[in-house]
DNA sequence: GATAAAATTTTACAATTGTTAAAAAAGAAA
DNA sequence: TTTCTTTTTTAACAATTGTAAAATTTTATC
């Protein structure tokens, strides 16, 4: 489990402290197009990924709409279920076959509640989610569809591999008929 | 200080622990113009909006972004500072004189290192944030212009009255003379 | 109230992007 | 391989949006 670890660590916690929680996790594997998450429903668990690359999308006016991925030392969650107990938009879906370790809701909330240190460690885990977010959200500003693109590339190319396009289309919030376009002219 | 213990009641505070924080804030006023928070330096305090408005804004390219609005019971702060101590995009400015009160970050670090309830406290906070950002986040994806801007006016009616158009342009990701046409078709 | 400064709207034109539909390419299954 | 399905690209056209510059309106200052 050595993502799930170094994704743990990563965020400020002791060493001496991953024993309060290794325990509860359960490995998983799990096919692709598996559905981890859906919307409308209280999830109960988050997961960690070991391997493996997923997508978060909800729907909107009918339409899909991929606003996060996720590979090896992300964590995968509803916000909604995990931090205000109710049924969320994500729908969480893999994309290739994947290793994961399963943890349920509670077994975190009763860490929060009870040890300072892991209460610290959910505080740092929401803040660098917001900053990655509210930095993904400015960067995007008054770019034309080509320079999210590029910025895409350059940030996350095992992601642009691994997926397919129309995903990332959406993602980046063009058609992808410009998305090709853009392909079509940058070779 | 109503709207101020307002805000950090709302993220789930016992009113016992108020005392905690509250003999650390000062009471300021400042003008309308007034930089509080400046990009590329490390900030020291965070700043509860009493009574006021302020914007956050950075610069990309040439251009200035402003990517948030802060009124009424919200926080004004600057995520890298606060959240890694070190300088960070951020520049924010008070758009009408404002009544604030002034926090050390260093306050709210040692309540976080030494108190669960608090240390809690501040794990919601991201968290509401990071949910707030990721909503307004997919809410945009693929709306036109004139979608995006009747949507703030249902989310920010107040806001839109009292801070000036080329602001919000900006914060919606239109030019201000596209946001001119919406206006004038919507009338 | 008069004047200056700042903010907003309007105009004209060019560039980008979306939509729909069809063609081509790539991948999966028999 | 051959066939079927899915994904990606291309084409044609329409709609949206940006840019630059000028006109108008609003706000601030004397």
């Amino acid at each position: 489990m050595e993502n799930t670890i170094k994704k743990i660590l990563a965020l400020g916690l002791r060493e001496e402290s991953l024993p309060k929680l290794l325990p509860l996790f359960e490995k998983i594997m799990l096919p692709k197009g598996h559905m981890l998450i859906k919307a409308e429903r209280l999830e109960r668990f988050v997961y960690f990924i070991e391997e493996g690359i997923a997508r978060a999308f909800c729907h909107k006016d009918g339409k899909e709409i991929t606003f996060w991925f996720g590979s090896e030392s992300d964590i995968l969650l509803s916000y909604n279920s995990l931090f205000l107990n109710k049924p969320g938009y994500e729908n969480i879906e893999l994309l290739k076959s994947s290793v994961l370790y399963k943890l349920p809701h509670s077994a975190l909330q009763n860490l929060y509640g009870t040890d300072l240190e892991w209460a610290n460690w959910g505080r740092k885990l929401a803040e660098s989610e917001l900053i990655k977010l509210e930095e993904f959200f400015i960067a995007r500003q008054f770019k034309t569809a080509k320079m999210c693109y590029e910025d895409f590339m350059k940030s996350s190319p095992d992601i642009l591999q691994r997926v397919q396009l129309g995903h990332i289309a959406s993602y980046l919030g063009i058609s992808q008929v410009t998305l090709s376009r853009i392909r079509a002219e940058i070779k």
